[in-house]
Parts: C-alpha cells; sequence; structure tokens
DNA sequence: CCACATGTTCATTT
DNA sequence: AAAATGAACATGTG
C-alpha cells in the first residue's frame, strides 16, 4: 500500500533490518523494474558494499550505499520489503534480493511489477529530475497553500499530483478530504483560506495517524474513512458512502459531509 | 470471461 | 500552459 505512510513504515523495517550489514550478493530476478541501471552493474556496485542510511521523500525511498552510490525504491502499487532468515529467501513475487552475510535476505517484493530500483547520484537531482513537490510532511502551511492558489483543478487531483505535494496517494486524499468535510470535485481556487488550513492540518494528522498504527487499515478509529471504504460502507457519522471516479481513481466520499456547494 | 486494484507516464482533446 | 480523460504497463483477486 505504498502511499507515504506505507514507505514510513519500509523505511523503519529497512533500517531495523538491513544497514550495517555486509552484501554478499544481490539476486535480480527482474531486471525489467531497474532504472538507469542493469543487472550486472547493480551486481558490481552492491555486492560486498553494506547500507549506511536511507531516507523517505514522498513515496519514495533512498539508501545510500557505502561506496557512496544511491538506490531509489518506488514501490509502485503492491511493492514491500521482505527481510527473511531463508537461505537464499526466493519467493514468488522477489524482484530483488539483498543476501547479506549473515544469512539474512532483504527481498524487495513487488506482484504487479510496478516498483522502480534506480541507481542514482544526487537526491536533490533525482527530486528535480522527477519535478517533484515538497513531501506531504515537510512542507509548512503557508507553501501548501500556495500550491493551491489559482489552481482551477479539482482538490482531489491536485493533492494526488506528485508534481505538486510528493507522498499522497489514491487512499489518502479520500481520506484527508473526508476528515476536512471538503467534496473531492471542489476546484481548488474555489476553497477558502480556512479551509486550506484545515486541510494541512488534517493532511498532517491523517498521515502521522497512519504511520502510528502501521497503515494497518483496519487499526484506524472508526470516524476514519478508510475502515469504510468499501462497496456499501458506510460513513459512521451519516449514511452509505458515494463512489465517483476522480482523475481516473475510485474516489469514496460521504455526500452528506462533504457538500459540493454551488 | 469480466471488472478492478494503494501508481506513473504518455497521448489526445478541450 | 492547464486541465480532463483514457490507455498502457503486469498480475493477482473476486
Amino acid at each position: 500500500m505504498p502511499e507515504l505512510p506505507s514507505v514510513e513504515i519500509f523505511k523503519q523495517y529497512f533500517d531495523s533490518t538491513s544497514l550495517n550489514q555486509n552484501i554478499k550478493k544481490v539476486v535480480v530476478n527482474n531486471p525489467e523494474i531497474l532504472v538507469e541501471t542493469s543487472k550486472k552493474n547493480i551486481k558490481t556496485i552492491v555486492e560486498s558494499e553494506f547500507f549506511v542510511s536511507s531516507s523517505r521523500y514522498g513515496k519514495y525511498l533512498f539508501v545510500s550505499v557505502s561506496n557512496d552510490f544511491l538506490l531509489a525504491f518506488h514501490f509502485g502499487m503492491t511493492g514491500f520489503f521482505k527481510y527473511s532468515s531463508l537461505k537464499e529467501g526466493q519467493t514468488p513475487h522477489s524482484r530483488i534480493s539483498f543476501i547479506f552475510k549473515n544469512g539474512n535476505t532483504l527481498n524487495f517484493e513487488d506482484p504487479r511489477k510496478f516498483g522502480k530500483l534506480s541507481l542514482i547520484e544526487n537526491i536533490n537531482n533525482f527530486i528535480e529530475k522527477k519535478k517533484l513537490g515538497p513531501d506531504a510532511l515537510e512542507i509548512n502551511q503557508k507553501n501548501f497553500i500556495k500550491i493551491f492558489e489559482g489552481r482551477k483543478g479539482y482538490i482531489k487531483t491536485l493533492l494526488m499530483n506528485q508534481n505538486f505535494l510528493a507522498g499522497i496517494g489514491n487512499l489518502y486524499a479520500d481520506e484527508i478530504l473526508y476528515q476536512s468535510g471538503i467534496h473531492p470535485l471542489i476546484k481548488a481556487n474555489r476553497l477558502k483560506i480556512e479551509d486550506l488550513v484545515v486541510l494541512y492540518n488534517n493532511m498532517h494528522m491523517v498521515l502521522q495517524k497512519a504511520i502510528k498504527i502501521k497503515d494497518i487499515m483496519l487499526d484506524f478509529p472508526e470516524n476514519f474513512l478508510l475502515p469504510h471504504r468499501y462497496p456499501g460502507g458506510e460513513c459512521a457519522e451519516y449514511g452509505k458512502l458515494d463512489i465517483i471516479k476522480v482523475g481516473g481513481r475510485t474516489t469514496y466520499y460521504c455526500p452528506e459531509k462533504q457538500v459540493l456547494k454551488d
């Protein structure tokens, strides 16, 4: 479930399992997920080195290697890490495996193969090249409000657009708008400053809550949208949730709580 | 068989 | 330039 909260949790998992361990071998099962590098290249660069640190930006996880190279993981729609004590740790959806000298393996798992692993030289250059907006947890209120100034697009579409704000995807956009009582189809420039302040505060609240509960949907409180986000699901406060398409993505919202005015 | 899925990117149209 | 829409990508699930 790789939106910002999941990636933050993947980072914690990565840090606690895989930092500072000698990498004995790298197994590339699916070279097609590699970007700007090759199977041979990545093996040459990473084998016999170790991971020094990691950092998250939006939905990306950057990992620095002991020889100063950098890896950028993107988890696509179904990617995640699996650290195991199995010798070669191979599983049906393991795309890349990092086998450590201690006998454990970190797998980059991704059933649908929308994930990517890039070899990069500089994080800032990468962010610039991808034209990523500010990270959703780092941006301050003033700059957040500025993003929507004069924008005629739908608020949900903009929230999800990584070029404006990095980290929010389809599910969390729905949750943040629900918490804020804002209809997903409101045009951004129709929102008042007060609405944007509410939106900003709820964005933080929702993302931090999600990280706290390890992004386990069922652990969200009743008054959140996500535990009810399925056909026929009901808002804890009002009635049945509506399902529409916004920017090509399925959108759940409560028509009584999130009203589209004029 | 069909529809749908947490994401990104590209083409086309308005 | 901005914005909306649809398709493509690969694969599992219901």
